[in-house]
DNA sequence: CTGAAAGCGCTTACAG
DNA sequence: CTGAAAGCGCTTACAG
């Protein structure tokens, strides 16, 4: 037979006491007597007390949950963020949900952004509709929406590929190409930019045949590969920045399987430093985000927020890096 | 100024009826004349009214909510099984929220897996203590707790080692090792037995030097190959089973380095088939998981199970698969 | 078909 | 320091 979990009502009259001293005995026992916080604990251990917190939840307005919205669960860049969102809320006393923005229809996705369904969202996809997460607290992590008001956790994006295109041309490479994202991503608009602003500046341009439409995807790099290798060798690029690690893999994998060689046929720089990418052949010279640490600082935010401290002026952008292995080599035409 | 969320009181009384009949008129619509209907949607829309989730859920005892114990997030490998169960529990309607179980302290872990938090758990970790959870439904995926009993939707971990080792000795193999998971972890047990016991099939043992003892880990894999190194190399492994891809990554990455070629040196079969390693050089003959089902059958199974219906007998066992690509080539003494 | 009222399980301002 | 009571915002058995 199941007994039904004990109420405070319960523990109040086994304890003697009332619902109200057993609540001000939990959750705030400076409030009580050291006697009547000894009667009520033993109470709730005998009982089996446990607070029930949807009815706290309630009380106090509040849902106890953040939501973050994610472009794609299934794509690992997310991991490392997540555990870095998870370390922070978990010791705060929130709960984590997850949602995936691509598989939800728009009118779930309108339903997720929902005051009483989470106190505050970390928003990982730029592509939302701003008007439909306007209503409750945020945090815009790694991407952004433009035009929204809300706090950004981020990385500078520009200077990234600048660290990439810096060090091709300090190589000696004069023909270099990008393989951008999604075309209406913010990170790959901001990458493609970066790198045109980067290749100005050593005098140098970013012709469209040296420019390859990708997704962040293995496929689109394998696709780049495909496009890369049939132009003219003596015009082509000889180096190759792209906007994602992965494109770096499966790039590198088709030259392989077409029998060219990385980096002596041609250099790359990868974007993200996910993990596995030191252990391929060659390891992947790449530009490195601190993806945990924009995970972290996002959730930090939003606490702030919550808890209702002004919100930060200005974006918070964290550093990134370029991480030297073995992909890309010296140059002479 | 802040104007005070609608309740379901300013739409009764917009609307000039009771507060149960507007309750009625949106969940329950055909229990309410289309006239009511049309007049509690209108004031809906007058007022913005929005359900207060947390105040339907008290008054449904239930918190609309299922947790994922995560033995740790950081970790790729559970990206797709998320994936997989976020697809599932959006649209049925419940939140996903997750937990990292390794970051967690043991007393925060108790209180996770409270049924005021969340209604059903999908536990991914097989190291925990099974009193901990006893108080909520749930179903394991991927791992399992001895002596816990619960719904289980998992893979064939002897036969995936089966199909592997059946593999290597087609080709001729007849010295091959194993590079184990943590020493203590049931998927670790599973493949170390069932490479065991496929071996004996062949009349072939796994001496213990042939076995490495890793973590999945890529920095494993890596010293897996440097014990390998150092072994004779007329009585080493001429073939290695790793329990992970990651290892598989930081085993070969290694060997090239120290300049040896995989799968002429030596023959390598992975486990979980992750996206990247067909990929990298040489692309990686392993074991397919199927990570997007493991996670969508666990969470539809979580679902039966809340909606009372009895628990499935047995095991769900989910067919693994041998994918065959460059990491592996016939041998002969 | 609709309404009045009780109740889900807490917390807290108010009074003593 | 403690208690009685109201209230967070819903839903539903009961009555009409």
């Amino acid at each position: 037979m199941v007994r039904a979990r004990p109420r405070i009502s319960d523990v109040a009259r086994l304890a003697g006491v009332s619902t109200a001293t057993v609540s001000r005995a939990l959750s705030n026992p400076s409030m009580v007597t050291a006697e009547t916080r000894a009667t009520v604990a033993a109470a709730v251990k005998a009982t089996g007390y446990r607070l029930n917190l949807t009815a706290r939840n309630l009380r106090h307005s509040r849902t106890g949950g953040v939501l973050a919205l994610v472009p794609n669960l299934a794509n690992p860049f997310f991991s490392q963020i997540l555990s870095g969102i998870a370390g922070v809320l978990g010791p705060a006393g929130y709960n984590l949900l997850v949602a995936d923005t691509r598989t939800s229809d728009p009118e779930t996705l309108l339903a997720y952004a929902e005051p009483s369904r989470a106190d505050g969202l970390i928003v990982l996809d730029g592509s939302l509709a701003a008007e439909s997460l306007a209503r409750v607290p945020l945090v815009e992590a790694c991407e952004w929406i433009p035009g929204l008001q809300a706090p950004r956790v981020k990385i500078d994006n520009r200077a990234a590929a600048k660290l990439a295109i810096d060090h091709l041309v300090g190589l000696g490479h004069r023909r270099i190409g990008h393989v951008t994202g999604p075309t209406q991503n913010v990170l790959s608009i901001a990458r493609l930019a970066g790198t045109h602003e980067a290749l100005a500046e050593h005098g140098l341009t970013l012709p469209d045949s040296a420019i390859y439409h990708g997704d962040f995807g293995l496929q689109s790099g394998q696709e780049a590969a495909r496009q890369w290798l049939v132009q003219d060798p003596n015009t082509r690029p000889s180096a190759l920045f792209l906007a994602s690690d992965e494109m770096a893999c499966g790039l590198i994998g088709e030259l392989h399987r077409q029998g060219l060689q990385v980096p002596r046929d041609l250099s790359v720089v990868g974007f993200d430093d996910i993990e596995l990418i030191a252990h391929i052949a060659p390891p992947l010279t790449t530009i490195r985000q601190p993806r945990a640490d924009l995970g972290r600082i996002a959730a930090e935010s939003l606490l702030r927020l919550l808890s209702g401290e002004a919100a930060p002026e200005g974006d918070h952008i964290l550093p990134v890096e370029l991480v030297l292995r073995d992909s890309t080599a010296p140059w002479a035409d």
